[in-house]
DNA sequence: ATTATTATTAACCATTTAGTCAGTTAATCG
DNA sequence: CGATTAACTGACTAAATGGTTAATAATAAT
């Protein structure tokens, strides 16, 4: 055995275990909210004893900064960056259908952020804040480029931001809402698929974009 | 003094405390979420000894569902109803109004109401979500018909009130959010109108309606 | 005024919960 | 192998919490 096989192993104990605990966390959360999940009951959850949990993670407030993170760090992956060449229809189609798989994909990252949000966004930190609005400015800059331009119509584009964020975070947020509504048991894939047509023909044309 | 005032003034006391306790219970719901809400964190905030709370409220459950109650009843009487009548553009109008109104005099409503959402609805009861389901069909149906006669472009009804209410409700829920990167302290009043003839113009337009 | 009802509250209790600790077992390494 | 480090866990504790009770004060009814 190389050393790097034997550095994995040693590694792999720790973050199968640390996966574990901040998916079963993740549910937890949302479920029961921060107050509400117990270390009992994500220990519960993750099959491990209570004091196994707290070896990994030294408090609970720490399992749940991990687990923000982690849905901050996926969402700035997911998110395919609105470029400035490809105009403003295949930049709010990409930003849509981005957000809509995220949605239906990651639901429960999406709920843990919503949650904190909605109750003030006391635990996350002042650089996710002002992260988020230095790219909500420059996605704003380059729509107001391309309205300017003639390119599109002559919609807030910070408001037009706010409204796709919203249209598409609401069938994550939502779920249980949206299924009950249309009396489904879960979502499908063709549900994916069409909600991002939806999105896409009534947002482009509110935008004058067809 | 007539039986009538004697009456009311009974009920005064009474209608009085649970007004004020329900006022700070909606604010520690949102805040701290259902768990952690303590009752005596809603006793500090509604400035009455615990042992009052509970007097007033058999247990800090029923404290929950009255607030909860007191949302869908003002989300009943808010919402203005859409009368087939008025024809799509009206209908539409009238409904983004009223909802972002809505969000915008009472959050903490709408925010009580979207975390018991996103945590699985466990606490409403199953009238509520049956009577929500018969909206959305009966009003579907409404703009189907609106659709089938050439009124108004050809879009998934029920999506379309999804995206309208996700989009009005947003700016009660993700407040913060929306503060933040608009570095605001506060929303003013033209904020609402903005936001009310933002999201008209471009839902008008994106269901064929200009 | 006297009685009855409603409102108020301090003190108390059983349970839950986050977090600690001391001791054990398993993995890694020279 | 022997030693070192990492992983694991049962048992415990202090604090917090929901809810009860019993006793007192205020208000209303007769």
């Amino acid at each position: 055995m190389t050393s790097e096989i034997l550095e994995k192993k040693t590694g792999n104990i720790r973050a199968k275990s640390q996966v574990k605990i901040l998916t079963a966390a993740r549910t937890e959360f949302v479920l029961q909210g921060y107050r509400g999940a117990t270390v009992q009951s994500i220990a519960d959850r993750a099959e491990l004893p209570k004091a196994n949990i707290l070896y990994y993670f030294k408090n609970k407030e720490n399992i749940y900064h991990a687990v923000l993170e982690h849905t901050l760090e996926m969402w700035d992956e997911g998110i395919g960056d609105i470029e400035a060449d490809q105009g403003p229809k295949v930049a709010i189609e990409k930003f849509i259908e981005a957000k809509v798989r995220m949605s239906f994909n990651h639901p429960e990252s999406s709920k843990i952020y919503a949650m904190e949000i909605i109750q003030g966004a006391q635990h996350l930190k002042d650089y996710a804040r002002t992260y988020q609005r230095q790219w909500v400015r420059e996605k704003a800059k380059l729509f107001q480029q391309w309205i300017d331009n003639g390119e599109m119509a002559n919609v807030d584009p910070v408001h037009l931001i706010f409204l796709i964020w919203s249209a598409t975070q609401h069938y994550a947020d939502f779920e249980t809402q949206i299924l009950t509504i249309m009396n489904r048991a879960d979502f499908e894939e063709e549900d994916v698929e069409q909600v991002i047509a939806f999105l896409c023909d009534i947002i482009l044309r509110g935008c004058g974009l067809t």
